[in-house]
DNA sequence: TGACCATATAAGTATATAATGATATGGTAT
DNA sequence: ATACCATATCATTATATACTTATATGGTCA
């Protein structure tokens, strides 16, 4: 049997959980398990300021747990499964109750940004 | 095939992540993983104040994390394997590398408390 | 009992963090 | 080009956090 789980050091590992540790970001984190999604969405999903969604993608982008890519004028975030620490990532994430219901609420608004 | 993955409420999984998100508590609880330790130990390891380490076993303690018990003079923490959330913190542990070493070293110093 | 020891709590301080509003940046499209 | 839009950054503020020293608590054991 075969325990695959690649160790991460523990300054990096401790960087990483408490990035998750901020219940915004973690919220963040598990809806882009399953969905790209632009900054203008999360300022609407959780009601902060553009300023400061801006800034916890920063965050997590800073450590690499996500990625950006341009789509047109929007700016759409996803998990980057390059991370050194995505496994770690994916595991945490396991354990978080799904978040689509946010999304779900989103479209009903009609304020889902769908690309190409 | 099944997963096995008990799911956490968002805000009780953001607060263990925060309490582990701490280079001190991480460390500490990856030692508690297989050793039971008391506070004056991690006085030892950490070369932090006595004070310092009691509020972060507090803390772990709040949350349920860790347990304790007296042992003559002396309280012994270990992992609460009765948390809601225990099996998420096993998860998360098994990426951090052992930290046996700074036991090792307490051993070496005749500091290890041994108790019974 | 009383002295002693390990641990906990209190009070204070310095730093980190999450938020805001205002402004800058930089791509899109007319 | 210029207006517009989404996003990023700056400056500031309020709160949270990790630490320290000093003191309290509460077992243990002579």
């Amino acid at each position: 049997m075969t325990v695959k789980s690649t160790q991460v050091e523990l300054d990096k590992a401790g960087m990483v959980l408490k990035l998750l540790g901020d219940k915004t970001r973690l919220s963040m984190m598990k809806l882009l398990q399953k969905n790209e999604c632009c900054v203008c969405e999360f300022v609407e999903i959780f009601k902060i300021s553009q300023s400061a969604i801006s800034q916890h993608l920063r965050k997590l982008k800073d450590v690499g747990l996500v990625r950006e890519t341009r789509k047109g004028q929007w700016i759409f975030y996803s998990l980057n499964q390059n991370s050194d620490v995505y496994e770690l990532v994916q595991q945490i994430l396991a354990f978080i109750p799904n978040q689509d219901e946010r999304i779900i609420e989103l479209e009903k608004q009609g304020l889902r940004i769908i690309c190409e």
